[in-house]
RNA sequence: GGGCUAAUAGCUCAGCUGGUAGAGCAGAUGACUCUUAAUCAUCGGGUCGGGGGUUCGAUUCCCUCUUAGCCCA
């Protein structure tokens, strides 16, 4: 396609601003001379931030090395004959000097061609300016790429939520805090890895599509393999195919997966996000607290430097130990609710009365006493607290406890009133196991309920041939870093979160 | 699911009790060879989220839809 094509199509598809129409004039004229706008490789010998810290000393009077360097151009300052802008990568920024006398007549006259937002590699000795501003003076300059379309304001960058969410790469080049974000994702995910692989785990990739979504209580999201004519499910926890490695005898494993819910969207919930989940053969749920703690503590320390996070107004301490509470204990001490009793039915309705939920889907006891904790108890959990040993009901997977057995070695981890960890000491024994599902189906027929957990036969299966007792945990890695870089919402921490269409 | 709020130039935002819109940045043109949110002069840029209504007249008031944010369940 050639120019005068392009430019027609771009006419026609709609009203075209006035900027984008000044930057394909500009990308015309280019090609009018010869210049090709959308360059090749550039050999640049420098990335931005080398430059800033090799040069990070360099004295007005000195006189620095050539360099080659790219980047975005994100300002440009003209002054006659000479101009400053700045050019951006990802390591930095840093100004840059055209001087009509140093790269040429022609060159100088073809910056007027040269737009905000376009990629240029530049080539010329590092200088520090009078007024001590460390400075690419340049010999020559190429044009890379164009934009045609302008970035958003200088000083303020985009703000508009919904853009910044729907046009993520735009929130990017603009605004450097958002950048930052992410960088501090990939470490912090980087270091549970380099964390866990120096205890022993093996990473594992478990499949996303299965015909039965187990592992968790949620409604999964359906989907159809036309060759196989048949329905499936993405997965809603990777926990079972994770215990099934467990039984084949990889005794240290851990997967840091995407997992999908078909549930509601707020500032905590995503339809997919991601879990890292980890078992451990021969250990227990006291271990996974440790574990938990180590790598709370250790992730904070290894990527902010500290154990002490700011999430929405308050300091979080990270520091080992975390505050160890009994469901039950924490029933009494902050709602004075007996747990015991929540077991009689009129006496949860009740509380669930007094705490204003709606009842109208599930009426069974365990339902109740979920939500009568997320109710009562859950606000008040701020700091870092495990809240140890669930009931039985709520808790399919966990083995059950030898002293009680309504109850299950199970732990959650909250803080900043956000669930941001489950564990339990692992169901192994396959008898026990048929009898969870029987009676998390009798709990679906009996209540319609569509989050009840799904019988899992070849699980079953594979415990029949045996599983060693085992620790396993599931952390949510969005909320995880939700905290450790203070963004009040998971939108903010997920690169591309799932937005309803306009129109 | 319910309530509240928002949507105005490419971006950030003003716009009073209704009289068809302004600024800064960005852009164009010109001046300027050490500026850095450069400066100065001139100029262009808007289906005021979509649809309907009230009115002589609606960005403004009413209804409705869409999207987003916050709070509640």
């Amino acid at each position: 396609m050639n120019t005068e094509e392009t430019t027609l199509t771009m006419e026609n598809e709609n009203e075209i601003s006035e900027h984008k129409e000044m930057r394909i004039k500009h990308l015309q004229d280019l090609k009018e001379k010869g210049i090709n706008p959308y360059g090749s490789r550039f050999a640049y010998t420098h990335t931005i931030g080398e430059v800033i810290e090799k040069y990070k000393n360099l004295a007005e009077s000195e006189e620095g090395e050539e360099v080659l360097v790219a980047g975005r151009l994100m300002a440009l300052r003209e002054h006659g004959k000479a101009s400053f802008g700045n050019i951006e990568d990802s390591t930095g920024n840093i100004q840059v000097y055209f001087k009509s006398n140093q790269v040429g007549d022609e060159n100088y006259k073809n910056l007027k061609l040269v737009d905000i937002g376009d990629f240029i590699g530049v080539k010329g000795k590092v200088f520090r300016t009078r007024k001590g501003e460390l400075t690419i003076f340049l010999d020559s300059y190429t044009f890379l790429s164009k934009a045609l379309l302008p970035p958003p304001e200088k000083f303020h960058g985009l703000k508009d939520v919904e853009a910044r969410y729907r046009q993520r790469y735009v929130d990017l080049l603009s605004n450097p805090d958002v950048r930052s974000t992410f960088i501090t994702r990939s470490k912090i995910v980087s270091a549970i890895r380099t964390l866990l692989d120096k205890k022993g785990f093996i990473e594992v990739e478990t499949p996303s599509m299965n015909m039965i979504a187990g592992g968790a209580n949620a409604r999964p999201f359906i989907t159809h393999h036309n060759a196989l004519d048949m329905d499936l499910f993405f997965r809603i926890a990777t926990e079972l195919h994770l215990k099934r490695l467990i039984v084949g005898g990889l005794d240290r494993v851990y997967e840091i997966g995407r997992i999908f819910r078909n549930e509601g969207i707020d500032t905590r919930h995503n339809p997919e996000f991601t879990t890292m989940e980890l078992y451990w053969a021969y250990a227990d749920y006291t271990d996974m607290m440790q574990i938990t703690e180590d790598i709370f503590s250790e992730i904070c320390e290894n990527v902010i430097g500290k154990t002490e996070v700011e999430f929405e107004g308050v300091t979080y301490n990270l520091k080992p130990p975390f505050r160890r509470l009994t469901m039950e204990d924490a029933f009494r001490e902050y709602a004075g609710i007996e747990m015991k009793k929540l077991r009689d039915l009129d006496y949860a309705r009740e509380m669930a009365q007094k705490y204003k939920l709606d009842l109208s889907r599930k009426e069974d006891v365990a339902y109740i006493m979920d939500k009568v904790f997320g109710a009562a108890v859950e606000p008040h959990l701020v700091q870092p607290t495990f809240i140890i040993d669930y009931p039985i009901e709520l808790s399919p997977l966990a083995k059950k406890k030898e002293d009680d057995p309504t109850m299950t070695y199970r732990f959650e981890l909250f803080m900043a009133n956000m669930e941001m960890a489950n564990a339990f000491s692992e169901l192994n024994d396959p008898e026990d196991q048929r009898e969870r599902f029987t009676s998390q189906m009798k709990k679906k027929e009996l209540f319609n309920d569509d989050e009840a957990h799904p019988l899992d036969e070849d699980f079953i299966t594979a415990l029949e041939y045996g599983m060693p007792p085992t620790g396993g945990i599931g952390i949510g890695i969005d909320r995880l870093i939700m905290l450790v870089t203070g963004s009040p919402s998971i939108r903010d921490v997920i690169l591309f979160p799932l937005m309803k269409p306009r129109d």
